[in-house]
DNA sequence: CTGATTGCAAACACTTTGCAGCAGA
DNA sequence: TCTGCTGCAAAGTGTTTGCAATCAG
């Protein structure tokens, strides 16, 4: 089960654009920073799920992360992944992504901008961008409201190309929206 | 339980701005020109559930859904409710929302601008807001990647100008991120 | 030493689904 | 009639939690 991520009720399949992984060392300074600050402790078991997060390119389920860890032969409980992994955005190196009532993504955010997502409804693709417009346009909207901004999601669902194209051929004047028949 | 949505681990309480309701009449012919158009049937169930969609004032939670229709004497299971809001969406009447990764959201946008939204991640309120410049940018955005844009949600997390100045007064040096402890 | 951490399994909560009887068109 | 619809209750599933043993600092 869980073997595809399925980021819309009638996405195929997540198949982000993959971006570098971060060196462990920096992070984990950070990691460990945060945790001393808050009493908290630094185990061999945070260190190895730190260490698959790194891992991680671009966006990924905890599930993944999950498989990950005991394909590397780590074993850290599905509780103890899921305690790390919101430490980890407490200590500002991840951000919990909802693109779909199904389950959380994540992704790094230590020492980067952080993305944003291009989602194709067709095949589930997903582009990773940052926009400087996107960051200013919040700030932008914050003012106004008189809000300091801290975090955002900005997801934009479309037709790639090659979906476009495909639609056309299929049903010259048809519907989209999000279907989800059975 | 479900007493009060939790937006986000740590936001107290949604409390969105209020949105006028929509009449019923346009919409409802919307909706049965897009069941007769799929050749599903126009029912009782659905027309109260749409009834109740539509006294929706901003954003709502399926539960809450559900209890103002048993309020209201209307009996329609939650089988038929989640049936019936998967339907709204098909038609282009409703949009879901993810802001979490407890339940989902829904939003009237038939006949007006889908909003974005500015939640306040320390009081838990939510701004709905309308952006010509989101749109425009994600227009931008897509043409960019050759992308025909569907929809978007854009979501701002921040902290609005009384919890900022709360939170200075607690902890002048403080971190914030989104604390999630037991 | 002492309080935080871990794994396990049970608990949770929202949502979906199978099924048998009902009912629009 | 012929499909599609409904309610119910059961199943699903990602995530959280209680608890006793264990471990980091």
């Amino acid at each position: 089960m869980a073997e595809g991520p399925s980021i819309f009720p009638n996405l195929p399949r997540v198949a982000a654009v993959k971006q570098d992984a971060l060196p462990y060392e920096p992070v984990c300074a950070i990691f460990r920073r945060y945790l001393h600050g808050s009493k908290l402790k630094f185990t061999p078991e945070r260190a190895m799920i730190l260490d698959a997060v790194l891992r991680q390119k671009g966006l990924f389920e905890a599930e993944k992360l999950l498989s990950e860890l005991d394909r590397l032969g780590h074993r850290a409980s599905r509780a103890t992944t899921y305690r790390t992994l919101s430490h980890l955005q407490d200590a500002g190196i991840l951000k919990q992504v909802f693109f779909d009532n199904k389950q959380s993504y994540y992704e790094v955010i230590a020492g980067r901008q952080a993305y944003d997502y291009l989602i194709c409804v067709a095949t589930g693709r997903v582009i990773e961008f940052s926009s400087e417009k996107v960051r200013k346009l919040r700030e932008e909207i914050c003012r106004e409201h008189g809000y300091s901004p801290l975090s955002h999601q900005f997801h934009i669902f479309g037709l790639s190309p090659e979906a476009a194209a495909e639609q056309a051929r299929e049903r010259p004047s048809g519907e989209e929206s999000n279907a989800q028949k059975k």
